[in-house]
DNA sequence: GGATAAAATGGACGATCGTCCATATACTGA
DNA sequence: TCAGTATATGGACGATCGTCCATTTTATCC
């Protein structure tokens, strides 16, 4: 068990700088984030970073998988929860991506500033890509389920794909620059507006 | 003349100091961008900052005030090209927000950049949310003076101007992430099809 | 319980940051 | 032409950055 153990205290380190990197960046900033900042809140010393990461820059890339991968972890309990019907599960994605699980002023900041970071930083700009990639997937299919495929109009499934997409995206701008004025229902009910327009009321 | 020539080389030194900053941001980062690469790219020498400007923070403003308002002299061109006809008006704004002159790459990464140092310095957050606060009025007006106001759907009107909005922003977004495989036509076709399925076909 | 290994500390290093200022250059008006 | 003013330079400053490593503390096993 003493392995084991060992090996969770060193999960444990891990998870503990990532996610103090993620509060520094939304209380100071990216410019403002520094070794200091993140010991600082993560109760640890400035060495423990150099034995944990190579470097800054790779706890930021850790940092960038760990965003990555606890957004598709909860988009997958909101799923998971709708079902198989296609349009619970479009619902559901909305709903998501509104939810305070993930729409929150912690992730919308360190999002945008991972972003930043991305387009200077390779490493960084792998997490905060492919997951848009998948996530148009998703939505693809999951229109080409609700509306079949229309040899007239072949661009149908995946505009909605990418149009829904970027409206949430753009709702998420949205809270990034007024989260005391946001309004969550708004939000919800503006998207489903526009889709409900595109599919009809079969929703 | 002696005095207004002195006043436009002074300006001619500030926007260069501008204009450096901007492209420092598009090249190395907000993290890399420092007062020396700022001062490589406008060809002056270190002193100069301090010349014009108090500080780096008051240059960084100084830029996010020109972003602001650069974006809005370009829109204006579009709707004056449009002329007075509501319709034509909201298809001018798509279309300027998904042109050339004002969604490029230099200004899709510092306009990304300044917003995240505008969580941390309320200066330049005062530059990058007025813009949204107006953008959306002028929406907002467009589409009541397209479709009336509806009194069994109140906030019809608001909820297109913020839809239209969210949905230029993901656009923007989508460009940010993905400048090499991003397709303007693809965008405005997603944007039309969900604005004229909301206000018909009169577009 | 003492030896061995692992985990954790924090002071010190060189590099680089933003800022300042003594100095040099260019321009103006008499 | 030459003093006087405005403009421009870049070296130097202290502060702070990321990194390294000698040292201490803690955990593990015979």
């Amino acid at each position: 068990m003493t392995s084991t153990a060992s090996m969770k205290d060193k999960k444990d380190r891990r998870l503990a700088l990532i996610e103090a990197t993620i509060r520094s960046i939304a209380e100071v900033g990216v410019t403002g984030t520094t070794v200091t900042t993140i010991m600082e809140r993560a109760g640890l010393s400035r060495g423990m970073l150099h034995l944990y990461f190579k470097n800054k820059d790779e706890l930021i890339e850790a940092t960038a998988r760990h965003c990555s991968d606890e957004y598709y972890r909860k988009l997958n309990v909101f799923l998971e929860a709708a079902g198989e019907d296609p349009s619970a599960r479009l619902m559901a994605l909305v709903d998501a991506d509104l939810s305070t699980e993930i729409l929150n002023l912690e992730t919308v900041i360190v999002w945008n500033a991972l972003r930043s970071i991305a387009h200077t930083n390779a490493r960084v700009r792998r997490f905060t890509t492919t997951r848009d990639r998948s996530l148009q997937k998703i939505y693809h299919e999951l229109f080409e389920a609700i509306l079949g495929h229309d040899v007239s109009d072949p661009t149908r499934s995946s505009d909605l794909a990418n149009g829904t997409i970027a409206l949430l995206e753009g709702m998420w701008s949205d809270y990034f620059l007024y989260p005391d004025t946001f309004n969550r229902e708004n939000a919800r009910r503006i998207v489903l507006r526009m889709i409900t327009a595109q599919i009809g009321k079969r929703a």
